[in-house]
DNA sequence: CAATATTGTTATCGGTCATAGCTATCGGGA
DNA sequence: TCCCGATAGCTATGACCGATAACAATATTG
Protein backbone atom coordinates (compact mmCIF):
# COMPACT_ATOMS: atom_id res chain seq x y z
CA UNK A 1 0.00 0.00 0.00
CA UNK A 2 1.21 3.80 -1.09
CA UNK A 3 1.75 5.26 1.89
CA UNK A 4 2.92 9.19 2.02
CA UNK A 5 2.55 9.52 5.57
CA UNK A 6 5.59 8.15 6.96
CA UNK A 7 7.97 10.68 5.41
CA UNK A 8 6.68 13.63 7.30
CA UNK A 9 8.27 13.96 10.60
CA UNK A 10 5.30 15.43 12.27
CA UNK A 11 3.26 12.25 11.38
CA UNK A 12 6.60 9.76 12.98
CA UNK A 13 6.78 12.09 16.12
CA UNK A 14 2.82 11.05 16.32
CA UNK A 15 3.84 7.17 16.08
CA UNK A 16 6.73 7.15 17.54
CA UNK A 17 4.70 8.80 20.52
CA UNK A 18 2.11 6.84 20.75
CA UNK A 19 4.15 3.57 20.73
CA UNK A 20 6.34 4.64 23.46
CA UNK A 21 3.25 5.64 24.74
CA UNK A 22 2.06 2.47 25.03
CA UNK A 23 4.73 0.95 25.75
CA UNK A 24 6.19 2.28 28.95
CA UNK A 25 2.11 2.62 29.89
CA UNK A 26 2.20 -1.16 30.18
CA UNK A 27 5.08 -1.56 32.09
CA UNK A 28 4.13 1.21 34.76
CA UNK A 29 0.78 -0.27 35.21
CA UNK A 30 2.48 -3.44 36.78
CA UNK A 31 2.71 -1.43 39.74
CA UNK A 32 -0.29 0.28 39.19
CA UNK A 33 1.00 3.47 37.93
CA UNK A 34 0.11 5.84 34.84
CA UNK A 35 2.65 7.94 33.15
CA UNK A 36 1.49 10.97 34.27
CA UNK A 37 1.04 9.05 38.29
CA UNK A 38 5.09 8.78 37.55
CA UNK A 39 5.63 11.87 36.14
CA UNK A 40 3.81 13.63 39.12
CA UNK A 41 6.02 11.22 42.03
CA UNK A 42 9.31 12.21 40.52
CA UNK A 43 8.23 16.49 40.66
CA UNK A 44 7.36 16.13 44.05
CA UNK A 45 9.92 13.99 44.82
CA UNK A 46 12.25 16.22 43.62
CA UNK A 47 10.16 19.47 45.03
CA UNK A 48 9.40 18.79 48.10
CA UNK A 49 6.08 21.20 49.47
CA UNK A 50 5.30 22.16 45.64
CA UNK A 51 1.70 23.35 44.85
CA UNK A 52 -0.76 21.65 43.03
CA UNK A 53 -1.19 24.65 40.71
CA UNK A 54 2.72 24.52 40.06
CA UNK A 55 2.65 20.97 39.09
CA UNK A 56 -0.09 21.42 36.43
CA UNK A 57 2.22 24.57 35.46
CA UNK A 58 5.01 22.44 35.02
CA UNK A 59 3.24 20.13 32.84
CA UNK A 60 1.09 21.63 31.03
CA UNK A 61 -2.04 20.01 33.19
CA UNK A 62 -4.73 22.48 34.04
CA UNK A 63 -5.93 23.13 37.82
CA UNK A 64 -9.20 21.29 37.26
CA UNK A 65 -7.72 18.21 35.82
CA UNK A 66 -4.82 17.84 38.88
CA UNK A 67 -7.66 17.21 41.13
CA UNK A 68 -9.02 13.63 40.04
CA UNK A 69 -5.14 13.13 39.42
CA UNK A 70 -4.25 13.72 43.17
CA UNK A 71 -6.55 12.24 44.72
CA UNK A 72 -5.75 8.89 43.54
CA UNK A 73 -2.18 9.89 44.45
CA UNK A 74 -3.36 11.27 47.63
CA UNK A 75 -5.85 8.13 48.03
CA UNK A 76 -3.11 5.37 47.06
CA UNK A 77 -0.89 6.96 50.81
CA UNK A 78 1.45 8.00 48.15
CA UNK A 79 1.17 11.75 49.06
CA UNK A 80 0.05 13.97 51.44
CA UNK A 81 -1.07 17.47 52.01
CA UNK A 82 -0.01 20.16 54.06
CA UNK A 83 -1.49 23.57 53.93
CA UNK A 84 1.04 26.42 53.49
CA UNK A 85 -1.24 28.98 53.90
CA UNK A 86 -5.55 29.75 53.32
CA UNK A 87 -5.85 28.66 49.92
CA UNK A 88 -2.19 26.97 49.05
CA UNK A 89 -1.41 23.33 50.42
CA UNK A 90 2.29 21.36 49.99
CA UNK A 91 2.50 18.15 48.43
CA UNK A 92 5.16 15.51 49.34
CA UNK A 93 5.50 11.74 49.19
CA UNK A 94 4.87 9.96 52.08
CA UNK A 95 7.44 7.09 52.73
CA UNK A 96 5.33 4.37 50.87
CA UNK A 97 5.47 6.93 48.03
CA UNK A 98 8.88 7.10 47.81
CA UNK A 99 9.49 3.73 47.43
CA UNK A 100 6.46 3.41 45.21
CA UNK A 101 8.65 6.14 43.18
CA UNK A 102 12.08 4.59 43.22
CA UNK A 103 10.63 1.61 41.65
CA UNK A 104 8.71 3.83 39.19
CA UNK A 105 12.24 5.38 38.41
CA UNK A 106 13.77 1.94 38.06
CA UNK A 107 11.14 0.98 35.05
CA UNK A 108 11.60 4.64 33.48
CA UNK A 109 14.87 4.67 33.16
CA UNK A 110 15.47 0.97 31.78
CA UNK A 111 12.75 1.77 29.04
CA UNK A 112 14.32 4.91 28.56
CA UNK A 113 17.31 3.38 28.25
CA UNK A 114 16.14 0.99 25.53
CA UNK A 115 14.62 3.67 23.70
CA UNK A 116 17.60 5.24 23.31
CA UNK A 117 19.25 1.91 22.16
CA UNK A 118 16.84 0.99 19.90
CA UNK A 119 17.94 4.23 17.87
CA UNK A 120 20.91 3.83 15.39
CA UNK A 121 24.07 5.39 17.44
CA UNK A 122 24.99 8.15 14.47
CA UNK A 123 21.50 9.55 15.25
CA UNK A 124 21.34 8.94 19.20
CA UNK A 125 22.44 12.18 20.49
CA UNK A 126 20.90 14.73 17.85
CA UNK A 127 17.15 12.83 19.52
CA UNK A 128 16.95 14.68 22.47
CA UNK A 129 18.03 18.21 21.01
CA UNK A 130 16.20 17.71 17.83
CA UNK A 131 12.65 17.29 20.26
CA UNK A 132 13.38 19.75 22.50
CA UNK A 133 13.75 22.32 20.26
CA UNK A 134 10.26 21.57 18.95
CA UNK A 135 8.45 22.05 22.46
CA UNK A 136 10.65 23.67 24.66
CA UNK B 1 11.11 24.45 39.66
CA UNK B 2 13.59 21.32 39.50
CA UNK B 3 12.12 19.03 36.47
CA UNK B 4 14.53 15.93 35.95
CA UNK B 5 11.92 14.97 32.94
CA UNK B 6 13.07 16.52 30.38
CA UNK B 7 15.94 14.75 30.21
CA UNK B 8 14.02 11.74 29.28
CA UNK B 9 13.98 11.36 25.88
CA UNK B 10 11.01 9.52 25.89
CA UNK B 11 9.13 12.46 27.92
CA UNK B 12 10.39 15.12 25.23
CA UNK B 13 8.80 12.59 22.60
CA UNK B 14 5.90 12.95 24.16
CA UNK B 15 6.28 16.54 24.98
CA UNK B 16 6.83 17.35 21.28
CA UNK B 17 4.12 15.08 19.59
CA UNK B 18 1.40 16.78 21.66
CA UNK B 19 2.76 20.30 21.05
CA UNK B 20 2.96 20.06 17.59
CA UNK B 21 -0.37 17.96 17.58
CA UNK B 22 -2.04 21.29 18.47
CA UNK B 23 -0.28 23.46 16.38
CA UNK B 24 -1.43 21.16 13.35
CA UNK B 25 -4.51 20.50 14.26
CA UNK B 26 -5.59 24.21 14.53
CA UNK B 27 -4.40 24.99 11.45
CA UNK B 28 -6.65 22.01 9.69
CA UNK B 29 -9.46 22.97 11.74
CA UNK B 30 -9.78 26.24 9.53
CA UNK B 31 -10.91 24.06 6.66
CA UNK B 32 -13.33 21.85 8.82
CA UNK B 33 -10.40 18.70 9.24
CA UNK B 34 -8.97 16.68 11.73
CA UNK B 35 -5.65 15.27 11.19
CA UNK B 36 -7.29 11.31 11.11
CA UNK B 37 -9.14 13.20 8.28
CA UNK B 38 -6.30 14.57 6.55
CA UNK B 39 -4.38 11.16 7.08
CA UNK B 40 -7.08 8.97 5.45
CA UNK B 41 -7.93 11.68 2.75
CA UNK B 42 -4.19 11.44 1.82
CA UNK B 43 -4.32 7.61 1.62
CA UNK B 44 -7.07 7.12 -0.34
CA UNK B 45 -6.09 9.31 -2.66
CA UNK B 46 -2.76 7.20 -2.87
CA UNK B 47 -4.59 4.16 -3.25
CA UNK B 48 -7.80 4.28 -5.07
CA UNK B 49 -10.31 1.68 -4.13
CA UNK B 50 -8.65 1.06 -0.92
CA UNK B 51 -10.37 -1.02 1.98
CA UNK B 52 -11.57 0.74 5.12
CA UNK B 53 -10.24 -2.50 6.54
CA UNK B 54 -6.72 -1.75 4.88
CA UNK B 55 -6.76 2.07 5.86
CA UNK B 56 -6.94 0.89 9.31
CA UNK B 57 -4.50 -1.47 9.27
CA UNK B 58 -2.05 0.90 7.83
CA UNK B 59 -2.96 4.13 10.36
CA UNK B 60 -3.35 1.31 13.38
CA UNK B 61 -6.94 2.61 13.89
CA UNK B 62 -9.77 -0.65 14.62
CA UNK B 63 -12.02 -1.37 12.29
CA UNK B 64 -14.84 -0.47 14.92
CA UNK B 65 -13.40 2.98 15.00
CA UNK B 66 -13.01 3.72 11.42
CA UNK B 67 -16.72 3.90 11.15
CA UNK B 68 -17.37 6.94 12.26
CA UNK B 69 -14.29 8.64 10.57
CA UNK B 70 -15.82 7.23 7.15
CA UNK B 71 -18.77 8.68 8.43
CA UNK B 72 -18.04 12.30 8.42
CA UNK B 73 -15.64 11.67 5.55
CA UNK B 74 -18.80 10.27 3.18
CA UNK B 75 -20.95 12.79 4.87
CA UNK B 76 -19.21 16.05 3.60
CA UNK B 77 -19.30 14.19 0.56
CA UNK B 78 -15.46 13.90 0.23
CA UNK B 79 -15.60 9.98 -0.11
CA UNK B 80 -17.49 7.38 -1.94
CA UNK B 81 -17.82 3.82 -1.35
CA UNK B 82 -18.24 1.57 -4.31
CA UNK B 83 -18.84 -2.48 -3.49
CA UNK B 84 -15.80 -4.76 -4.49
CA UNK B 85 -17.44 -8.08 -3.76
CA UNK B 86 -20.23 -8.89 -1.21
CA UNK B 87 -18.62 -8.01 1.75
CA UNK B 88 -15.69 -5.08 1.19
CA UNK B 89 -16.38 -2.00 -0.47
CA UNK B 90 -13.37 0.48 -2.24
CA UNK B 91 -13.16 3.97 -1.22
CA UNK B 92 -11.90 6.86 -3.68
CA UNK B 93 -11.76 10.54 -3.18
CA UNK B 94 -14.50 12.57 -4.96
CA UNK B 95 -13.71 15.66 -6.64
CA UNK B 96 -14.66 17.62 -3.82
CA UNK B 97 -12.47 15.67 -1.87
CA UNK B 98 -9.70 15.74 -4.04
CA UNK B 99 -10.07 19.48 -3.49
CA UNK B 100 -9.60 19.43 0.37
CA UNK B 101 -6.94 17.33 0.29
CA UNK B 102 -5.27 19.12 -1.89
CA UNK B 103 -5.55 22.15 0.73
CA UNK B 104 -5.21 19.60 3.67
CA UNK B 105 -1.51 18.96 1.46
CA UNK B 106 -0.65 22.33 1.10
CA UNK B 107 -1.27 23.09 5.01
CA UNK B 108 0.40 20.22 6.13
CA UNK B 109 3.44 20.79 3.79
CA UNK B 110 3.93 23.93 5.23
CA UNK B 111 4.19 22.81 8.44
CA UNK B 112 5.97 20.01 8.42
CA UNK B 113 8.20 22.53 6.69
CA UNK B 114 7.89 24.77 9.61
CA UNK B 115 9.00 22.19 11.98
CA UNK B 116 11.56 20.74 10.58
CA UNK B 117 13.24 24.70 10.28
CA UNK B 118 12.60 25.30 13.88
CA UNK B 119 15.39 21.70 14.47
CA UNK B 120 18.54 23.24 14.56
CA UNK B 121 20.54 22.37 11.27
CA UNK B 122 23.03 19.98 12.98
CA UNK B 123 20.26 17.96 14.40
CA UNK B 124 18.01 17.89 11.41
CA UNK B 125 18.51 15.23 9.02
CA UNK B 126 18.63 13.11 11.99
CA UNK B 127 15.31 13.51 13.62
CA UNK B 128 13.50 11.34 10.94
CA UNK B 129 15.78 8.22 11.18
CA UNK B 130 15.77 8.37 14.57
CA UNK B 131 11.54 8.67 14.89
CA UNK B 132 11.64 5.82 12.62
CA UNK B 133 13.34 3.21 14.43
CA UNK B 134 11.06 3.64 17.45
CA UNK B 135 7.65 2.51 15.29
CA UNK B 136 8.63 0.89 12.52
C1' DC C 1 -8.36 49.43 51.39
C1' DA C 2 -10.08 48.05 46.94
C1' DA C 3 -9.38 45.79 42.76
C1' DT C 4 -7.19 41.93 40.81
C1' DA C 5 -5.07 37.46 40.65
C1' DT C 6 -4.53 32.88 42.41
C1' DT C 7 -5.88 28.36 44.49
C1' DG C 8 -8.46 24.43 44.85
C1' DT C 9 -12.60 22.52 43.56
C1' DT C 10 -17.10 20.77 41.14
C1' DA C 11 -19.44 19.78 37.10
C1' DT C 12 -19.64 18.93 32.41
C1' DC C 13 -18.59 17.99 27.56
C1' DG C 14 -16.23 16.29 23.48
C1' DG C 15 -12.83 13.43 21.52
C1' DT C 16 -10.06 9.28 21.34
C1' DC C 17 -9.39 4.57 21.87
C1' DA C 18 -10.17 -0.32 23.25
C1' DT C 19 -13.29 -4.18 23.64
C1' DA C 20 -16.97 -7.24 22.76
C1' DG C 21 -20.28 -8.97 19.97
C1' DC C 22 -23.10 -9.48 15.74
C1' DT C 23 -24.10 -10.57 10.73
C1' DA C 24 -22.71 -11.57 6.34
C1' DT C 25 -19.39 -12.99 3.18
C1' DC C 26 -15.09 -14.88 1.40
C1' DG C 27 -11.65 -18.44 0.71
C1' DG C 28 -9.15 -22.62 1.29
C1' DG C 29 -8.61 -27.41 2.59
C1' DA C 30 -10.79 -32.01 3.40
C1' DT D 1 -18.36 -29.22 -3.30
C1' DC D 2 -18.98 -28.21 1.26
C1' DC D 3 -17.73 -26.58 5.56
C1' DC D 4 -15.07 -23.85 8.76
C1' DG D 5 -12.01 -20.41 9.91
C1' DA D 6 -10.84 -15.77 8.66
C1' DT D 7 -12.37 -11.31 7.23
C1' DA D 8 -15.35 -6.95 6.50
C1' DG D 9 -18.32 -3.77 8.19
C1' DC D 10 -20.97 -2.30 11.86
C1' DT D 11 -23.28 -1.25 16.71
C1' DA D 12 -22.81 -0.42 21.32
C1' DT D 13 -20.30 0.68 25.19
C1' DG D 14 -17.01 2.09 28.61
C1' DA D 15 -12.51 4.14 30.13
C1' DC D 16 -9.62 7.84 29.91
C1' DC D 17 -7.92 12.39 28.72
C1' DG D 18 -8.17 17.16 28.13
C1' DA D 19 -10.79 21.70 27.74
C1' DT D 20 -14.07 24.92 29.66
C1' DA D 21 -16.93 27.36 32.83
C1' DA D 22 -18.10 28.65 37.20
C1' DC D 23 -17.48 29.45 42.18
C1' DA D 24 -15.81 30.47 46.94
C1' DA D 25 -12.02 31.57 49.59
C1' DT D 26 -7.79 33.70 49.98
C1' DA D 27 -3.63 36.23 48.65
C1' DT D 28 -1.40 40.10 46.42
C1' DT D 29 -0.80 44.47 44.47
C1' DG D 30 -1.51 49.27 43.42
Amino acid sequence: MRDPLPQYPGYALRRAAHATAVQLAMRLGEIGLKQVDASLLFLVEANPAVTASALGRQLDIQRANMVPLLKRLEDAGWIDRTPIDGKSQGLALTAEGAKVAAQARAIVDAFEAELIARVPAEHRDHLLPALDALWR
